[in-house]
DNA sequence: GGGGACATGTAAGTGGTTACATGATTGC
DNA sequence: GCAATCATGTAACCACTTACATGTCCCC
């Protein structure tokens, strides 16, 4: 999207936890912070090396078995400030969600199109596996009351993704009995 | 992003309903399809040659004064071809919804993180904003129960918007309460 | 007369995706 | 042995943003 750039944010913060190689905030993306940011390896190892070159992390080479190099990130004083710095500022900018199955109703103008029903019924499916699917995270990553405590902010991210996804399952199953 | 390219489906879309002028699309972005879209004017103009030089839409030139002239787009049969066969078509793929105040959430470890109860704030103001700012727009595109059914899809979107909206209000009004 | 809307473009830069590329390691 | 995972990168392409650019029209 050529969009406001958070990728550095998103590594700094993650480094900042402990430190990492880039294999490591790979999965990072397909577990946690997959649910609510997506990136591409490719894109990863290339700002890192932008980070690096900023000063914004340091590396220092690892090991996997005896051959594979892995070159492991940690967060520098540049680095912490600028994520600092970051996290106090404000961005009144809200996203625009880009949603395709919206689009679409959008121009299904009429109320008894024979496509609405189809397409009703396959964004349901869609979302209801979605819904189940972060109601399973949150079990997992949030077993019990006291575990809520040590991430706050991403059992709120948690609770607020379940929320939504409800919303939708709501509104479609409201439009699918009219 | 880089991502699935829908303008041309969203322009064809537009043109499909009456005959436009790229201004008049960057018109439309600007008040209601801008609610749930947004492009500049640039792509806009470069996507309508990319259409026309696919044969989808096709031009004719009309007047605005006596000297600016103005380039009107309709749809071609190969256009609403292709618009059809989108519309029928199944996307499994679920937009990641990429909020910039969730990341920072997400970064806030704490509860008592001196941060959070501004973030929270600020995040509630704008919010509340927007969600009054859908409520009036629903008020005035369907000021009525029958306007309604003139463009049926347009309403579920306008809803749905306000119900997500509305769920995010909560949401943090919940979390501040705490 | 001037400012805002009307109207349409080009050019540079960048974030992101997709595809290509390579090789070791671990567990079955 | 072989498949999946670990691990890191480059190159081509593309959608989109930002900035630059130009000129008319209409109303106060």
């Amino acid at each position: 999207m050529a969009q406001k750039n958070l990728l550095p944010m998103i590594l700094l913060g993650l480094i900042n936890i402990e430190k990492k190689t880039g294999y490591d905030l790979k999965k990072d993306f397909e577990t946690e912070i997959g649910e609510f940011w997506s990136v591409k390896h490719s894109q990863i190892y290339l700002e890192l090396k932008r980070l690096e070159g900023n000063g914004e992390i340091k590396s220092t080479t690892g090991f996997y078995g005896n051959k594979i190099e892995k070159t492991y990130y940690e967060i520098t004083k540049k680095g912490k400030e600028r994520l600092e710095s970051w996290l106090d500022s404000y961005s009144d900018i809200l996203n625009v969600n880009k949603d395709e199955f919206v689009l679409k109703l959008y121009f299904i103008k009429s109320r008894k199109d024979p496509r609405l029903q189809d397409l009703l019924q396959e964004q349901y499916r869609l979302r209801s596996k979605k819904l189940e699917h972060l109601k399973e995270r949150m079990k997992f990553v949030f077993p019990n009351k006291e575990s809520k405590n040590d991430n706050f902010g991403h059992y709120l991210i948690l609770d607020h993704a379940i929320r939504r996804e409800q919303e939708y399952v709501n509104w479609l199953e409201e439009i699918l009995e009219k």
